[in-house]
DNA sequence: CGTTAATATATAAATTATTATATATAAACA
DNA sequence: TGTTTATATATAATAATTTATATATTAACG
């Protein structure tokens, strides 16, 4: 469900294909919302069986088609209907490690650790990228649009990755202390 | 994939039905893991087939008969190879809220003010619980099977729960304060 | 004491999401 | 210059997950 309001939401600033809707999502909202080009394809046919947008081909040589989608009065009605809606509830979790972990009283300590000490890398890794390229890349979008409010909102989003990435090194950082200790 | 591995972890300790694996999940890892009853009952299936799991049925008069499932050697290597293999990539991760605030420029202060704060109420509720509750839990857990290394580990699991509860509650009063003062 | 909610057990249907496959061009690599 | 990789565009098959439905008992509520 909420993947057709992602897309909506894109197609909002401007008509495109499934194809550049992906490229949009894996450089924007990925980090908090992502999908498979598959999926993307399907979603869209969906929603234009429901009217939320229409769609018009453009014919190529050599390649396939290119399905070009715009969004439909219908469309923005329900995006901003669902914009407005508040999320009434904490939305649940997978932590892959964290369920490892759970179970991990059988492991050895330095195969645990090994574990460990690689996630605080890719975290260390991904923190990183919030504060440079993921902010440049806000930043470009931010000027193409011109909007300060879609600024403000993207930023905080990407804030909130930055915070989640330290938040995840910090308790890493303890957690391996806490087991080296141990015996 | 990862569901059948919760579940031998579960089945590791010791042998029950898929609604007591339900119980188990929902006051455990439900918080970085969670499953519905009927995935957990297809999914019990399909790890029988592959010899993972046996089941044996104790009738019951007046209500439906109950399965009870018992982990096997294989589900026991497969358990500990699963435990053994790092995790060598970021989890992708859904945050509802956050893709609703990445296309809510056209939203109005006030709505989107509302919005965030039911939201950090919620988290900061969460917050507490994981220092009462969950911890209450987790301490009647490792009292009963006496696993020192159990315990620590189950801890961790916790600790993050609660660190990733206060920081999204930091985030939130920062973008509240950020979105107060456009206009 | 009748109704509602919670406990206990599960299957069927629908939806969402991933993996695999297909085709053709252009660019990079060795 | 032959081969791999990236770009561009999608469909088909499979797997994971959620929602809906079913049934019976016991406890709580008013």
């Amino acid at each position: 469900m909420s993947l057709e309001f992602a897309l909506l939401g894109f197609l909002n600033y401007q008509s495109m294909t499934g194809y550049e809707l992906k490229q949009f999502m894996d450089v924007s909202t990925s980090n908090f919302w992502h999908a498979k080009q598959s999926q993307i394809y399907t979603t869209l046919k969906k929603m234009e069986e429901k009217g939320f947008v229409t769609s018009e081909v453009e014919v190529q040589d050599g390649r396939p088609d290119r399905r070009i989608y715009t969004i439909m009065p219908a469309g923005q009605n329900a995006l901003q209907a669902w914009l407005e809606q508040a999320v009434t509830d904490l939305q649940p979790k997978k932590e892959l490690l964290l369920l490892k972990l759970f179970f991990s009283s059988s492991v050895d300590k330095q195969t645990l650790l090994a574990q460990l000490h690689l996630q605080r890398g890719l975290h260390q890794q991904q923190a990183a990228l919030y504060k440079t390229e993921t902010k440049a890349i806000i930043e470009q979008f931010a000027a193409i649009v011109g909007n300060s409010q879609d600024a403000l909102l993207w930023d905080a989003t990407r804030h909130y990755g930055e915070l989640f990435e330290e938040m995840t090194v910090r308790w890493l950082d303890e957690t391996i202390a806490l087991i080296e200790q141990t015996e």
